[in-house]
RNA sequence: GCCGCUGUGGCUUAGCUUGGUAAAGCGGCUGAUUCGUAAUCAGCAGAUCAUGGGUUCGAAUCCCAUCAGCGGCUCCA
């Protein structure tokens, strides 16, 4: 048996007409409403059929559960067959619902709505943390031992009239504001989307058909999936939830270079870094209303008597801390980053894919509070050549489209920013136009990657928010004294961490396509040198030239398999340079080296090598090898 | 969330239609080999065939459920 409990402030119905497999009813049943009730939404299936008494026992004892928790006196029972796709045979669950009614009348005031009649209904659902829950009841404990289960046929159809309306605030944000969509050039020219010549833009194109037509056609697996466990970067964890993803040492080490340089990046331009939760109270008054939204998109948790949910991003600790703190006009703008590890969103199943979508991910989350709108835009802009830098420095060099979202509104009093912003660019960008605003944001812009699936994802991306200091009640003080609220910019530079190696490892599948050498930027390589001693005399020597690398990711393969088929191990692993030394090498102290990138060889010394790649990673993080130097030495993580 | 496909040693796969001792390559281990630029040779170990139930004398194989992955739909602050 299915049960959906909805602790309800009114619920009432009206028959409309009846199906083939109606109950025959008095008049009285016809139309019905209880207010401060509970209402159990109920479908009998298949499995009650076994024992359909111990089926009435178990939801009594759920519904009489629940009603002493919300402390409801009235049961409305609600014959509802969409709660499942076994359903039982509706003589049975006529006879289950009106034995129900028999059981639960002794405690409770008891209606039901009738079964088999298509009806109207109109509920109002309280709210509360108790009061929407669902409960999948079983009988006895062979279940699924009947051999007649796939011979039951669906017709105990009750069904609900067009006046159906379910209340709540899920709901109601559900309402869509309508969407205009154009192409913007550098020169200026705004066309509407369909009329832009996009043959010479095949990427924008891509990304236009994702956006707007939601062309989905696929038929493989996307390819970053198999090279992200082939180079032990991540795989799928079965032991966690799903699009909760585990990290090999390598993939540790480029996500912590990556974050790395975010923060840097940032600090730089004078954000400052915090940390703060990843749960908060359920029940708080601010952070609720926003929650209210989305529902059905936290991992919640219940602990002691309190429910908290995980965050989606940092703005709940960073907006709850500029709450807290006094600012001057004088500090403005203030900037705020953290690396949320992590940020959870409970995506749906069928969303997450590798690691381009995620339940939980690494997220840097600025929030910028600037004084008027005109700060605001002179900010957002700075944000946004930030943006592109940060892509460039990833390895992800306008290998993105750009979308630019405004109410209509903000397009008519800052054109020419906008402009300016695609030809800043320079390239076409798609422009999403709304007539009235209904999210927090007036503008935002995002760069997409669009991988050779025609998925669009998002990586950096900056919003003007004009709704969430009033909500949270952020102050600063402004030269006359008095208090006023700020222009807030949210930002995430890079996007989440993960999905800039999803699009570096997409990249680089597209680059083996075309016939060319997949790579990874030098310095985000696990191994930036591998080298290869020909035999067991030459490895000292290999230990002298690691040791005369500092600032570079250098390991030895010193296993005992022929050179060729350690080459092909280091070709395999993607490593940018590939030096083998034998006793020519240890001779004349000139290193043969196979440059990846650029498929050659050359013959250079050890401090030539060096200054090589601290030249190509100059201004990038570093960190030291994140595994045993000895390859002998090293455990296989996958395959 | 809905619909469909898939799940066999660590990895990649054969076997499944038509039920009867689970097969191979890679990887691992042991030994030989000390090697000059994309897979050295030989031997050995390693699998409750995703999980749980059912049908059957007998199930990797047929049926049901669950879980996970993939694809589609829906959704996306």
């Amino acid at each position: 048996m299915q049960l959906l409990l909805i602790h309800s402030d009114y619920i009432e119905y009206e028959t409309k007409k009846r199906t083939p497999v109606a109950e025959e009813i008095e008049s009285s049943m016809k139309r019905g409403c209880m207010e401060d009730a509970l209402t159990a939404f109920i479908a009998v299936e298949s499995y009650d059929e076994a024992d359909p008494d111990d089926a009435v026992k178990n939801a009594a004892t759920e519904i009489r559960k629940t009603a002493g928790q919300v402390k409801a006196g009235r049961v409305m029972l609600y014959p509802y067959a969409h709660l499942s796709s076994e359903l039982s045979k509706p003589a049975v669950a006529v006879d289950v619902l009106k034995k129900l009614e028999e059981t639960l009348s002794s405690d409770y005031e008891v209606k039901r709505a009738p079964f088999g009649w298509y009806k109207a209904f109109k509920i109002s659902c309280k709210g509360h943390p108790l009061s929407e829950l669902s409960r999948t009841l079983r009988t006895g404990k062979d279940v699924g031992s009947e051999g007649n289960k796939k011979d039951v046929v669906k017709e105990g159809v009750e069904d609900v009239g067009k006046g159906a309306e379910v209340v709540s605030e899920a709901l109601k944000s559900e309402e869509k504001a309508v969407s205009h969509w154009h192409i913007l050039t550098p020169d200026g020219e705004l066309l509407p989307a369909e009329a832009f010549d996009f043959s010479e833009h095949t990427d924008l194109k891509r990304f236009v058909d994702y956006e707007i037509s939601k062309s989905r056609a696929v038929d493989r697996i996307p390819p970053h999936v198999e090279l992200m466990k082939r180079l032990e970067i991540a795989d799928y964890e079965p032991g966690s939830d799903s699009g909760n993803m585990r990290f090999y040492p390598k993939g540790t080490l480029m996500k912590r270079l990556l974050e790395e340089y975010v923060i840097d990046t940032v600090s730089k331009r004078g954000a400052v870094e915090v940390e703060t939760p990843v749960m908060y109270d359920m029940n708080h008054p601010t952070l609720k209303k926003y929650l209210d939204r989305f529902p059905a998109r936290q991992y919640s948790i219940e602990s002691d008597k309190r429910s908290f949910f995980l965050r989606f991003a940092a703005c709940f600790g960073q907006f709850l801390m500029n709450r807290d703190m006094t600012i001057s006009h004088r500090n403005l703008p203030l900037k705020m980053v953290e690396m949320t590890r992590y940020s959870f969103r409970r995506e749906q199943h069928g969303e997450l894919v590798g690691l381009r979508r995620l339940r939980a991910f690494t997220m840097p989350d600025m929030h910028t509070l600037c004084g008027a709108m005109d700060s605001a835009i002179t900010e957002f802009k700075n944000q946004y050549v930030m943006c592109m830098d940060v892509l460039a420095d990833i390895g992800l060099d306008r290998d993105y489209e750009v979308a630019i979202r405004f109410t209509r509104d903000f397009y008519t009093d800052n054109q020419e920013f906008i402009t300016e912003l695609v030809k800043t660019v320079d390239k076409p960008v798609l422009i999403e136009l709304w007539d009235s605003r209904f999210f927090y944001f007036v503008i935002k812009f995002e760069f997409n990657y669009i991988d050779t699936m025609n998925k669009a994802s998002a990586l950096s991306t900056v919003q003007i928010d004009v709704e969430n200091a009033e909500r949270y009640g952020i102050e600063y003080t402004n030269k006359n004294g008095d208090q006023i609220r700020p222009t807030i910019l949210h930002c995430s530079p890079s996007g989440a961490i993960e999905r800039c190696i999803y699009a570096l490892l997409e990249k680089a599948h597209l680059t083996s396509e075309a016939g060319g050498v997949p790579t990874l930027p030098t310095w985000l390589a696990p191994t930036q040198i591998r080298l290869i001693p020909i035999a067991d005399r030459h490895i000292k020597y290999a230990e002298g030239i690691a040791r005369a690398m500092p600032g570079v990711r250098v390991d030895i393969d010193n296993r005992d398999e022929t050179v060729g088929k350690r080459i092909r191990a280091a070709g395999r692993e993607w490593i940018p340079y590939v030096v083998v030394i034998g006793d020519k090498e240890v001779e004349n102290g000139v290193l043969s080296i196979t440059i990846r990138a650029e498929s050659v060889k050359v013959e250079e010394t050890a401090p030539k090598l060096h200054e090589r790649i601290t030249s190509e990673t100059a201004g990038m993080p570093y960190r030291q090898i994140n595994l045993p130097m000895m390859l002998s030495q090293r455990a296989i993580f996958f395959g």
